[in-house]
DNA sequence: TAGACCCAATCC
DNA sequence: GATTGGGTCTAC
């Protein structure tokens, strides 16, 4: 008989331990594995963490424990889900995140993989068919049998499917002529795309590689401009690690961008390259997984949980766009894949390739203080200028007139230039939607969701009420709820109403538009991508997702509608998160030998960031912006952690927040700066009220005891619950 | 996390 | 006296 450890599928504080269970089965069983079990009248599954022979009888052990010990209902696994570095991995991660085990392990695997209930009825492995001849003796066999049977014996693999006279195979097969061999299916099918030559590097990139090849350390920070070729760089150091036989992983930051990086590492590799990324269904994700994991793929493409991949002898880690702030997961666990990166890259002695046009203060800040090696392509490829800009002030009446309040006279002057020279346009607002306020002209009365009580936005193409916090939809209203009043007020506007405002204002322009809302449709975003770049239209209109990463050759104007969405977000990232779009969207304008635009309009002409993005003037952004960071006490100079209460009573979460900040100052003493209670920027959501307690601090290990030690305290009163953040980006 | 369990409020 | 609803407890 066997005594498991075991961990339970759900992923909360209060549960993040081992419970005991007993196997007395004949199915082989170890740590690692995932189990079917009873717990508290459920079924669910475990995942075990501890195996342990024993002769002791189940009246014994329990005896010794003081609690009744079950036995497991069965075994789900032949093996352990998880590698040994993925193992230690996924400790560091719950150690550093104190995050549960469990949930850790639950990001780390495909779904068909997870340790949960759901797993079991995800994808299973799917196979193929194919025919092998076993034995050619033809005697006796009609002339159309005899046919069949060459043909399977001509080549070495035939699909079952693939033959046309089902009958005849069949009869081979019960004559025991042929015999089916199945084989894993791939479901995932990837473009077979022309192989293409490495391009010649310049001298300013051939640099950055040698010295990244003739270099040892760990962590290699590449600034370059936008439309400096940093993926040319990627490709060129890739292939030298895959020229030792190392694997590659590539993160991109999000799914627009894979295909993108895919096409460029298919021509140059051919096969064997595998994708991870949110858009691929279970059945392709857990494919993908097994390929990577049977060692199958040299290199593995993917948005930040393909981070989690099962490749063994790493060489390489490249995050694309380090400075993308999707690399960071928002809930438990809260891992940060650049982070995540680098404890890989430790384990397998790999090198993390990080690389931006603007990167994150934290990365350059390292980079400065020789923490990451620093690299830099300071000059577009072939000299090609970057773009003329010009910053509209909105507040400026004389850039308006009443033909719109939406785009200025300049603006407006530009794309009729790119329409009468049948160049393109990108047009970027970062707020989807219509309009962002829908309110009652005659009581006041504002449109808010139920759930987050922030207002509502009016989506015109399905004619919607939508909460773009937690999805909450409802039916747009046609009169007021408060005072039955038929007038309501649409005001701030969105992608959908620039949409509108275009072919108003120019009816013979062709649009796109691109953000979260086209892209619920799979393979949506690809699709409008490429039909911008085949010039299927003039103007692509869109959110952030079309700032980053991509080459239109055609496109000679950037238009930011609205430079100021974000700059007053209340996080000590707005004006990074705004400069840094800018700077990116600017980038996208005269990406070949045309000369590029870019219009910035602004309520805030004045700000450092809007300016400095105008410019892409990264050096001096960084320097401002080092210098406020320094005067708030915000990282890079700290370390932040964020812990999170919550409950259905505003005052016991109020109350609870006062004591926890308290008890923790009390703790940790002067140097480690606690700002709460903070209430969030949705103070309220789920029926429940949230407040935040902020730490600052320098001291890292200090912090971990401290909050191993609150936590449990925190845990043990009723009506509340915590969540912890290290390193937030948002409370 | 979610069922069980307990107690109080509420019904006619 | 039965039923409903909320809060709390506990799991191996």
């Amino acid at each position: 008989m066997k005594l498991l450890e075991v961990l339970i599928e759900y992923g909360t504080y209060s549960l993040n331990r081992p419970f005991s269970y007993l196997y007395d089965g004949d199915k082989f069983i170890q740590s690692g594995m995932r189990v079917l079990l009873s717990f508290n009248h459920r079924q669910i599954v475990g995942y075990v963490v501890s195996v342990k022979e024993t002769n002791k009888s189940k009246e014994e052990l329990e005896e010794e424990s003081g609690f009744n010990i079950s036995y497991i209902n069965d075994v789900l696994d032949e093996t352990p889900l998880l590698n040994d570095e993925l193992l230690l991995l996924s400790d560091q991660i719950a150690d550093y995140y104190l995050a549960p085990k469990i949930s850790v392990l639950q990001t780390m695997l495909p779904p068909s993989l997870t340790p949960k209930l759901s797993s079991l009825k995800a994808p299973k492995i799917a196979y193929e068919q194919y025919l092998r001849c076993i034995d050619d003796d033809e005697e006796g066999l009609t002339a159309k049998q005899i046919e069949i049977l060459r043909l399977i014996k001509s080549t070495d693999k035939i699909l079952k499917k693939d033959i046309k006279s089902p009958s005849i195979v069949k009869k081979l097969l019960d004559l025991e002529k042929i015999e089916i061999v199945y084989e894993e299916k791939r479901r995932l099918i990837l473009p077979n795309y022309e192989q293409e030559e490495f391009h010649e590097l310049t001298s300013e990139q051939q640099k950055v590689v040698d010295e990244f090849n003739s270099s040892d350390d760990l962590v290699y920070l590449l600034e370059g401009v936008t439309g400096s070729g940093k993926s040319e760089v990627y490709l060129h150091i890739a292939k030298d690690i895959l020229s030792k036989n190392k694997k590659v992983l590539m993160l991109v930051p999000e799914i627009s961008l894979t295909p993108m990086m895919v096409e460029y590492f298919l021509r140059r590799f051919g096969k064997n390259i595998a994708i991870l990324h949110s858009e691929l269904t279970p059945a392709e994700k857990y494919d993908e997984y097994r390929k990577i994991a049977n060692k199958e793929c040299q290199v593995v493409i993917g948005a930040r949980s393909a981070i989690f991949a099962p490749i063994d002898n790493l060489g390489l880690i490249i995050i694309d766009e380090e400075h993308v702030e999707s690399y960071k997961q928002d809930n438990t666990p809260c891992y940060h894949a650049r982070d995540v990166a680098i404890m890989r890259a430790k384990y397998h002695h790999a090198k993390v390739l990080l690389g931006s046009a603007t990167p994150s203060l934290e990365s350059r800040a390292r980079a400065d203080k020789n923490i990451y090696h620093y690299l830099n392509l300071p000059h577009r490829i072939n000299d090609y200028g970057l773009p003329t800009t010009k910053i509209i002030n909105l507040l400026d009446y004389h850039n308006i007139d009443r033909d719109s309040y939406i785009f200025s006279l300049t603006l407006r002057k530009s794309i009729q230039r790119v329409l009468d020279n049948h160049e393109q346009a990108i047009l970027l607002i970062n707020r989807r939607g219509f309009s962002t306020n829908v309110s009652c002209r005659k009581c006041g009365h504002v449109f808010k969701c139920p759930t987050c009580h922030i207002p509502l936005t009016y989506h015109k193409e399905d004619n919607l009420l939508k909460c773009h916090h937690c999805g909450h939809v409802e039916l747009a209203p046609e009169t007021c709820p408060e005072c039955g009043s038929p007038y309501l007020m649409k005001a701030g506007f969105g992608t959908e109403r620039i949409e509108q405002e275009i072919e108003r204002l120019f009816p013979s322009a062709r649009t796109l538009r691109l953000d979260s809302d086209v892209a619920r449709i799979r393979k949506k975003i690809p699709e409008i991508i490429e039909r911008f770049a085949n010039k299927e239209a003039d103007i692509l209109i869109g959110t952030q997702m079309i700032a980053k990463g991509h080459n239109f050759p055609d496109v000679t104007l950037v238009g930011i509608v609205l430079a100021d969405i974000g700059l007053n977000m209340p996080t000590y990232r707005a004006s990074e998160r705004v400069f840094q779009l800018i700077t990116q969207a600017v980038g996208r304008s005269g990406r070949l030998s045309k000369k590029g635009e870019a219009i910035i309009q602004t309520y805030s002409p004045n700000h450092y960031a809007v300016i400095l993005g105008a410019k892409q003037d990264y050096s001096l952004f960084y320097k401002k912006e080092m210098g406020m960071r320094k005067l708030q006490k915000y990282p890079p100079y700290t370390f932040l952690t964020s812990l999170t209460i919550t409950g259905k009573n505003e005052k016991v979460v109020i109350e609870s927040i006062f004591a926890l900040v308290n008890d923790l100052q009390a703790r940790l003493g002067d140097d480690v700066v606690i700002l709460g209670p903070i209430a969030p920027y949705i103070p309220y959501e789920n029926d429940s009220y949230k407040r935040v307690a902020l730490l600052k601090y320098t001291n890292q290990k200090k912090i971990k005891e401290v909050l191993s030690e609150v936590i449990p305290i925190l845990l043990s009163k009723k009506a509340i619950n915590v969540s912890v953040n290290i390193d937030p980006y948002d409370f």
